[in-house]
DNA sequence: ACTTCTATCTATAAGGC
DNA sequence: TGCCTTATAGATAGAAG
């Protein structure tokens, strides 16, 4: 369905193509190249993030904002909970658990961190983000799907969800208001490894 | 400066220097194995997520839960200051603009979706799997839709999707939405993580 | 602002120290 | 953990659509 339209390399004196080349890590000047770049990069950091979590189990949170000054942000398993967590963790490092060596300057950051998160989270619920999150589960979520495994439960599940769906809908249906969500906030019933 | 001790790989029949191979992207069960590869992943994730901030001129936060529980962060140029802004943005924002999602663009919302579980399909087809991002889409995204109008059309295509596939299971996401502001920066490198 | 394509460059799995 | 080495999988710069 596509041709190349480009050879692979001119047999002419000069080199139009010439792929891959080591660069400077150093702000990019051209605005056009530091978008593009930009956007490979999210997506590969977002990709790289999700491969960690998938790995080793672990919860992770990530927030960037664009050089358009749009935030983006991945989190596993939820932005909303990793937060969550270290609120948690704050709450009861007095307590018998977690928390080795130095963890109060981190939770004081990831408290605002958290608070952020929230924010995010509730701006998300909007809904007038579904284009670019859809846009967004297609060039990244999709690719990282390749490698899952179970595809029988979320049927399920799904489904279970759009039947809650329609209950919202028929609200809708009778009134014109966005719809109140409450926040997942509490503790995520999260595999816990040793260590 | 640097000698090579040890041969390339030993003529004998069998190759002991395996060098890189493919992993699935999936829990390692082997907890030392798990710890190894949280360590070198970790630094590579804030490895990249430095430079995205530097060549992109752009803040950068990451949080990470190591499978010991312990926060590992990174932030450019802090996890702090990168909250902070989200929150003064969220406060301005809130009057200006955001939320106006018309029902016009509900339609083409609905076929991007329709699209997004075709490609799902694809995948399912191909034998690779859904565990991770299928969740989070459920949790996150499939929220957003229910502050849509035409959710009806939606629930329907998505059902009759679901039917189809043979889908299942669990988490995943990336969320991303846009909020407006206007803030300049322009930080060069600075990399700080903690241990 | 996103994507595709290709040639390179970089990250990293294994195995040892 | 950290630090090496090597071979290979994966990320991505540059150019164009």
């Amino acid at each position: 369905m596509q041709v190349h339209l480009l050879p692979k390399l001119r047999g002419t004196s000069e080199e139009l193509i010439m792929g891959r080349k080591k660069i400077e890590i150093k702000m990019l000047k051209d605005s056009n190249t530091r978008q593009v770049t930009f956007s490979k990069r999210k997506t590969g950091l977002f990709k790289k993030a999700n491969e960690l979590s998938i790995l080793c189990g672990c919860e992770v949170a990530v927030v960037v904002f664009s050089p358009g000054k749009k935030p983006y942000s991945f989190g596993h398993p939820d932005i909303s909970t990793v937060a969550t967590k270290f609120l948690q963790q704050e709450s009861n490092s007095n307590s018998a658990q977690c928390s080795s060596s130095s963890n109060d300057d981190n939770s004081v950051r990831l408290n605002q961190l958290a608070e952020v998160m929230d924010q995010l989270y509730e701006e998300e619920k909007r809904g007038e983000i579904l284009d670019v999150a859809l846009h967004q589960f297609k060039k990244t979520q999709l690719d990282k799907v390749k490698d899952l495994h179970h595809l029988a439960e979320l049927r399920c599940k799904i489904k279970a969800r759009i039947d809650e769906m329609e209950v919202a809908e028929t609200m809708l249906k009778i009134k014109e208001q966005p719809v109140v969500f409450c926040k997942n906030y509490g503790n995520e019933g999260n595999e816990s490894n040793d260590v």
